[in-house]
DNA sequence: TTTGTTAAGTGTTAATAAAACACTTTGATT
DNA sequence: AATCAAAGTGTTTTATTAACACTTAACAAA
């Protein structure tokens, strides 16, 4: 092994989850490379939304920029879930050609860092710049260039154990929802299926779960009460010291 | 903001705490900067054991390899908790004046990337390696130079929120152990008291702790059981799915 | 205005897990 | 033989989870 001390480049992946109240999607670009000379399309695949870190920028900044780029939005949630560095992951033929297509040492070594973000679709006007992104489900999503499959399924399995633990399925939702809309985020973000009275009587503990004096409207059903999440009373009530009970 | 594609440095910080029944402790490196001409201590202060990361290295073989240089012991548990590159995080006094004699630039950016390794004191005779390194007792680490007060922090979050779901506790004892010494691990790491019975009639549901046929020699009083950690049963009755029931 | 469609909304029971709590046992030491 | 120190052990109450089916409200179509 040679002992050098190298100079890397940092770059900032995000992993940009949206629900639709369906679906679980997720936000892929499609790379288009295109021969200088013959201008013909060399190949295609896809990618995680991501970019370099510019001087003084901080990596969440980063990964906040990324998402500003692409969605015009700001102070989405965002949560660093990994660094990946493997020296083999740049090394696969497509890779190679973009790294030097777009002017980059292919021999140099990038350490990613994934951040997943979470956003309601239909908060969304994608901004193209140029790029083609768009939203794919995630149960579709098979091959990604790079390493960038494995980020991303590090990114998935980050989100379901966060979803666990913390209220942040809100994140994934309007202001204003439907207990059946968040029900179906959780039965699609993690994979199963649960049962509406026993859902409803355990979210009915949460304080934080407000009930608003509002219906669904244009619906051709009964319409669902209206709920808001309130960070100020989950801030005020959450249990500072772990409340696992071993 | 100047965008530049910058040139960075990786690191990688190895948080390694270790159990000895009474307290967790985090080894840390006692660091002196000697003045070159005058030979006088300019400062000392405490920094967690890293390291630049190689060519041809992981992430995480980067850390092996700080662990392995320190203790000698391989297949350490070891985990990723977080990558750190705030732009002012090296810019205190004592910091550059260090850098700089480390023939570094003092203007360039490095990324730390966390791990937090696990292991029973016992086990471990340091190598010092011309390197002044100690056993801090958790509850008494301050300050530490860099940012690695934060990174500390960070590692010891990232420990207890694992330590709830997931059976680690294991790699920070011998492998044969008493029920007290794995309650007492809970008890510390977690901050909380325990009661007995509760503590035993929950983990006697664990089919991966094996009890053994063996008890404590030359203790003062009624001798403990021991019992033994299996990795192949864990594996083997852990759930697939996600078990939580909202 | 009646009828059909669709999802909303609601309660009980049984099984399991958590919380609170104190005495007896065992081996080593004196 | 007596003492010491931690090991080991059960019951009751309360809270949570799991399984399960019918009625209601709004809209749309006839």
């Amino acid at each position: 092994m040679v002992k050098k001390r190298l100079n890397n480049t940092i770059s900032v992946d995000c992993v940009i989850f949206g629900f639709d109240f369906e679906k679980l999607n997720v936000l892929l670009v499609d790379r288009v490379l295109i021969d200088d000379k013959t201008g013909e399309e060399l190949f295609s695949d896809l990618t995680l939304t991501g970019n370099h870190i510019f001087e003084n920028e901080s990596l969440e900044g980063a990964a906040a920029r990324i998402l500003f780029d692409l969605t015009g939005l700001e102070n989405i949630y965002l949560k660093q879930f990994g660094a990946f560095c493997d020296p083999e992951r740049l090394m696969n033929p497509n890779d190679q050609a973009w790294l030097k297509a777009s002017g980059r040492d292919p021999q140099s070594r990038i350490i990613s860092v994934g951040y997943y973000s979470l956003l309601a679709t239909e908060k969304v006007t994608l901004k193209w710049k140029g790029r083609n992104v768009k939203w794919y489900p995630v149960s579709e999503v098979s091959e990604l260039a790079f390493d960038h499959y494995s980020i991303f399924q590090s990114a998935l399995e980050a989100l379901r154990r966060e979803l666990l633990y913390e209220p942040i399925g809100f994140e994934l939702l309007p202001d204003k929802f439907t207990l059946s809309q968040l029900q179906k985020l959780y039965e699609v973000v993690l994979g199963v299926e649960l049962d509406k009275r026993n859902f409803r009587k355990k979210v009915s503990r949460m304080k934080y779960l407000i009930p608003l004096d509002e219906k669904q409207k244009g619906v051709a059903h009964k319409p669902a009460r209206l709920y808001m999440f309130s960070r100020e009373v989950y801030e005020r009530t959450r249990k500072d010291v772990f409340d696992f009970n071993i």
